[in-house]
DNA sequence: CGACAAGTTAATATTAACTTGTCGGTGCGATATT
């Protein structure tokens, strides 16, 4: 690959080049890759967005070697780490150790034996492993280079309740002296970026962003089933029906149980896959999907991390995902070969009220009030571990609380990572503040979940309608999903499209279609209500923003400016600017969320 | 918030139509039994 990049920072594609034939055998490195190997060479903190498959972890990988100490890595699933070690050992790669709860006491103790020796230039770890006093001061002493997050979407998506010790990686950087900081995602939204950037305490990170759009994935929706039983039978007669293999996600472990029932019966090789499975069950549904012998899995969101199978045909949802991004997520397992692939949602609107239900968990303002108090009362910085005794709380949940406390400007961490009082809060204001930041999340997830909405209900294209919100735009028609395919099917050019797509909205106006250039993907504008926000996508009649305060939001055009609702903000007034959104961008050109 | 199962009542002897209660995703790590 034809890489001219800057000579004279210190670390040419000369030496990446050459680290990458010698060690791993890779003949050349992409441009994504090759530039940000560049920055991590040059110490910059860096944010990758690129799909699985494309390489990301040769972005640490081969720096590691070049620079001097070790590479940190934290990886949300012990298989994961797993695997990595053992790719590692396969290649001529150094040596790579893993620590964590699953491995005996004299395997921990070789890895840090090696760490410390300097025989181990890759340690994986999970981040609960960081949450403890002991490692992190092994770690600063081993003086690692690089401190790389892998799945770093997990700061978001999981940081919040689910695995808060996500949320305090940030802490963890800055323990170590701040290291030079790569986070790896393949699917995250323009917001989440922001947020991983920075919850991790990224320096202005460079930001690699490979192209969202996967051309050969149709994307379709069915929907008007008239009760769950007619979706189910559609979801069945789909995966029967279209070609193998496939995966389907389900929204509970019993759907994917019975699902794969009905599949089997059908004569097809078919396996649920969940988290309440036993490990041996589990192992043996993901290995026969991955070599070959299923035909199906159907699967709760516990399947997917780490599947890198190529020849995946299709990904049928039984019922909606949270969010666009989990949803980009999944569909993206389908057609990695390039060949076509599809993607269908089966959507019912009765659905989201589960999906409501699991982001409705609340604080208990009595605990938050009570870690407040006591961290408060100490009177000199208080270890974590200190706490937990304290409080008799499960880790999980201190933590959590903690977490929200030091949002709501309540708590400070030290630089040796102990808690001090902030801001002179009483327990229970400091409480009520916590829980108002925990109510703002909710809020943030409920809005995501309502975008699942407008994907599964829109009439425009439904490409334009992803790729928007995540930060792309697009021109349909796209020629791969249901509704620019009828489109067509009416012999329709670009004004049919247009035309089709409004006779298919219920509220379809007359009027002509109002100067949407104003409002462009990427711009800043300014709402009575809702305040500040960016616009991330653009329909034939609405725009969704994303609100700073409030959330995202669909708002008709007409609505917006017939009544002048809606205002370009800030640096966006006057010439509207914004050129393409995708592509091989480096830059750190998005603005903040 | 909705699906489903079990229980209750209602019009009529077995089914239909209600009400009530329970449950629902993702994984780490530490701990207790085999």
């Amino acid at each position: 690959m034809s890489d001219s990049g800057p000579a004279g920072t210190g670390a040419g594609p000369g030496r990446l080049g050459r680290v990458a034939a010698e060690v791993f055998g890779w003949s050349e490195l992409r441009p994504g890759q090759a530039e940000a190997m560049r920055q991590v060479m040059d110490g910059r903190d860096t944010l990758v967005v690129m799909p699985t498959g494309a390489g990301k972890s040769a972005v640490y990988q081969v720096p590691a070697v070049l620079l001097p100490g070790p590479a940190v890595v934290v990886s949300p699933l012990v298989a994961l780490q797993k695997d990595q070690v053992e790719g590692l050992s396969e290649s001529g790669a150094p040596d790579a150790v893993a620590v964590n709860s699953g491995q005996a006491a004299a395997e921990t103790a070789e890895a840090w034996r090696a760490v410390r020796e300097g025989d181990a230039e890759y340690l994986l770890l999970s981040p609960e492993q960081l949450a403890k006093d002991e490692v992190v001061e092994r770690l600063a002493r081993a003086g690692p280079s690089l401190f790389v997050v892998d799945e770093a979407q997990c700061v978001s998506s999981w940081g919040h309740d689910f695995r808060p010790d996500y949320l305090r990686l940030g802490h963890v950087v800055r323990r170590l002296g701040h290291p030079t900081v790569l986070a790896l995602t393949a699917t995250a939204a323009p917001p989440v970026r922001d947020e991983i950037a920075e919850r991790l305490g990224m320096d202005d990170p460079a930001r690699i962003v490979a192209g969202f759009d996967r051309p050969n994935l149709r994307l379709e929706v069915r929907a008007g089933f008239r009760d769950d039983e007619e979706k189910r039978r559609a979801v069945v007669e789909r995966a029967a029906g279209e070609p193998k293999p496939g995966i389907v996600y389900t929204a509970t472990r019993r759907e994917a149980e019975e699902y794969a029932e009905r599949l089997a019966g059908l004569g097809l090789r078919a396996l649920p896959y969940h988290a309440g499975l036993r490990a041996a069950e589990r192992s043996r549904a993901h290995d026969a999907f991955l070599g070959g012998g299923l035909d199906v899995v159907a699967a709760t969101s516990a399947f997917g991390m780490g599947i890198d199978k190529p020849d995946v045909r299709f990904v049928l949802h039984a019922s909606v995902p949270d969010s666009p991004d989990a949803y980009y997520q999944e569909i993206g397992r389908a057609g990695r070969d390039g060949a076509p692939a599809l993607a269908v949602l089966h959507y019912r609107p009765e659905d989201l009220g589960l999906r409501r239900f699991f982001s409705g968990g609340r604080p208990d303002t009595g605990t938050l009030a009570d870690v407040a108090g006591r961290i408060r009362r100490h009177g000199s910085p208080l270890p974590t571990a200190r706490l937990r005794e304290l409080t008799g709380l499960p880790a999980g949940r201190l933590t959590a609380a903690v977490n929200l406390l030091e949002e709501a400007g309540a708590v400070t961490v030290t630089a040796a990572g102990e808690l001090l009082p902030a801001g002179d809060l009483d327990p229970r204001e400091a409480a009520d503040r916590a829980a108002g930041a925990a109510e703002a999340r909710r809020g943030l997830e409920r809005s995501r979940l309502e975008m699942m909405r407008g994907y599964a209900e829109t009439t425009g294209c439904r490409r334009r309608f992803l790729l928007g919100y995540f930060g792309e735009e697009y021109e349909p028609p796209c020629g791969g999903c249901d509704i620019c395919a009828a489109a067509k099917a009416h012999g329709g050019d670009r004004e049919e499209f247009g035309r089709l797509a409004r006779e298919r909205g219920e509220d379809a106006g007359e009027a002509p279609r109002p100067d949407a250039g104003r409002f462009r993907t990427g711009a800043r504008v300014l709402h009575r209500e809702w305040g500040e926000g960016m616009v991330m996508s653009e329909e034939e009649d609405r725009i969704t923003v994303l609100f700073d305060a409030a959330g995202y939001r669909a708002l008709s055009l007409e609505a917006v400016t017939g009544q002048g609702l809606l205002t370009l903000a800030g640096k966006d007034r006057g010439d509207g600017r914004n050129g393409k959104g995708g592509g091989d961008g480096k830059g750190g050109e998005e603005s903040g969320g």
